[in-house]
DNA sequence: TTGACAGGTAAGTAAAAACTTACGTATAAT
DNA sequence: ATTATACGTAAGTTTTTACTTACCTGTCAA
């Protein structure tokens, strides 16, 4: 159940809820890596731990594999973080309204001139 | 272990990670409402499932609960979500990047000018 | 070829999540 | 007062996740 064949995308946001996965991609935003070179940054974790978090990744489309050799390189693949930023896309509202809100609050209170 | 009275929030990525707790939110967002009303929306999960939800959404701060008499009106804390706006702030970078290609890539292959 | 690497994957285990039902407590309504 | 409502929470169960060790295959190097 490690492979994901349907069209449909594993959950990118389960994928990106594990801290230790968050820090895989922050690795890999620096370049691509191998699993060797990945797990060595994650000293209380085994390697086979890193190829299954990664393959979580690569269902939820958020990394690609390039084999070269005998080696695995993992390539970030960002835009599938676009599918976040457009659920957040819908809540940006929010806080603008309050940044508004204090904004007028503040020109209120100092004395406001035009 | 429901109440997080840590001044550290618990993490908003894995309170967000479920789509039920994302339904939530989305409901929230049109307003206030009572964990009855939200737990009428969800007829598969029983109405101690949506309080759990709820208590986790809590400690996340991503909601505030005020009690009104006998109801409690949860209410959507859209701040919360700056975690995850300022956690994609690092990649938008890199869909930017590729944006930026497929213009020049446009740009060069239509005759230019300018 | 033989051996050392690189890394996926299976099998099993332990821990965490997501539910359920049952119950308790505070408010409101009769 | 008594009953019904709104809701949190405890206890127990099932499911899912995260990890481990063990093993296998493919590649490079001697």
């Amino acid at each position: 159940m490690t492979n994901n064949l349907s069209q449909t995308p594993a959950d990118v946001f389960a994928a990106v809820a594990h801290p230790k996965r968050r820090q895989i991609l922050d690795c890999l935003s620096e370049g691509d890596l191998t699993v060797k070179h990945l797990s060595a940054q994650f000293a209380d974790v085994s390697r086979p731990a890193i190829s299954q978090h990664l393959a979580i990744l690569l269902d939820a489309g958020l990394v690609t594999r390039h084999r070269t050799g005998r080696e695995n390189r993992y390539h970030l693949e960002a835009e599938a973080l676009q599918e976040i930023e457009h659920w957040l896309q819908h809540y940006r509202q929010f806080w603008n309204h309050k940044l508004d809100d204090l904004g007028q609050y503040l020109q209120r209170k100092h004395g406001d001139a035009t």
